[in-house]
DNA sequence: TCCGTTTGGTTGCTGTCTGCAACGGACCCT
DNA sequence: AGGGTCCGTTGCAGACAGCAACCAAACGGA
């Protein structure tokens, strides 16, 4: 038990007003760009840049929501180029699903737009801090995504 | 322009994963306290509690929500005890939202459930470091929400 | 080889939540 | 008073989630 009480309570509060925030912001990024598709599909678009090729199932267990929603994204984001995908060549049933160049595109696309509102909304803020702050914040996430997955496995 | 674009990249990225893993952890908090009440209902609290009584639009603008939403969202916590309503002395068309002491009580269970979640997770880190990130979240909501609401205006 | 079982993925159904629009009632200004 | 404006509620439609039923392919024992 390192952390007092008051700053884990301090720290909670911030993180969620902040995923409050994000939320908002993360929706709009997304409708901005490409409102025609499932604004949610884009946490799918992460893993594949990430990982690389892979099925549908390992998809939807990364992104924590049921295989049928999944699929259902993937239908979506292959009718818009952003995904394709190929049969498994050892396995009929399944399919692999591979980031397409334009999708690539996009998720870049997204991210320097996201930076641009972020430049805006941080115009006061210094080189140092951003860093630290980046810093904390991935390895408070590294460490939530470590602590997180036994809730999210399907009880299983 | 302060920041770097790589900065600013890293902490975009940075965010949007952790508002990510943010929201699940929310969610999950939620229903497990009071899978009852819709999810988002929580997010009205936290205003009420900080600026005290007030009214169903005010409430609405503050999380970024439709005053439809929150007159629901309000008929659903008053339902479940955790907000009072009476009607505006100087306004009768207005009511005034007030939390409840069983509300109060609730938002702080719900803290320390956080907390506690967040002590497992943070196990490793020590009082500075996540003082230190409690601070630099914290500024960064606040610039955050300063130039976010320019944009929440209907979307054009 | 054959057949029952398991696994990957798709689709239908249902429920929740959101925003827009229309409405009723109260306020304010003339 | 009377018209315009504002607050809040409710009806409606759309997006998205999960569960369950279903097909097809792979696996495994007899």
């Amino acid at each position: 038990m390192p952390l007092t009480s008051p700053t884990r309570e301090r720290l909670t509060a911030g993180i969620a007003r902040l995923v409050q925030a994000g939320r908002y912001v993360s929706s709009r990024a997304a409708d901005s760009l490409y409102g025609d598709l499932p604004s949610f599909g884009w946490a799918l678009l992460v893993p594949l840049e990430r990982d690389g090729e892979q099925r549908c199932s390992a998809l939807a267990l990364q992104s924590g929501v049921d295989v049928s929603v999944a699929s259902r994204q993937v239908t979506a984001l292959e009718r818009s180029g952003l995904v394709e995908r190929r049969p498994d060549p050892h396995d009929g049933r399944a399919s692999l699903i591979r980031l397409s160049a334009a999708g690539a595109a996009a998720l870049a696309q997204t991210r320097a737009l996201r930076a641009e509102w972020a430049g805006e909304a941080l115009a006061d803020w210094d080189e140092d801090d951003a860093c630290l702050l980046s810093e904390l914040i991935e390895r408070l996430t590294d460490d939530l995504d470590r602590a997180a997955p036994p809730a999210v496995r399907t009880a299983s």
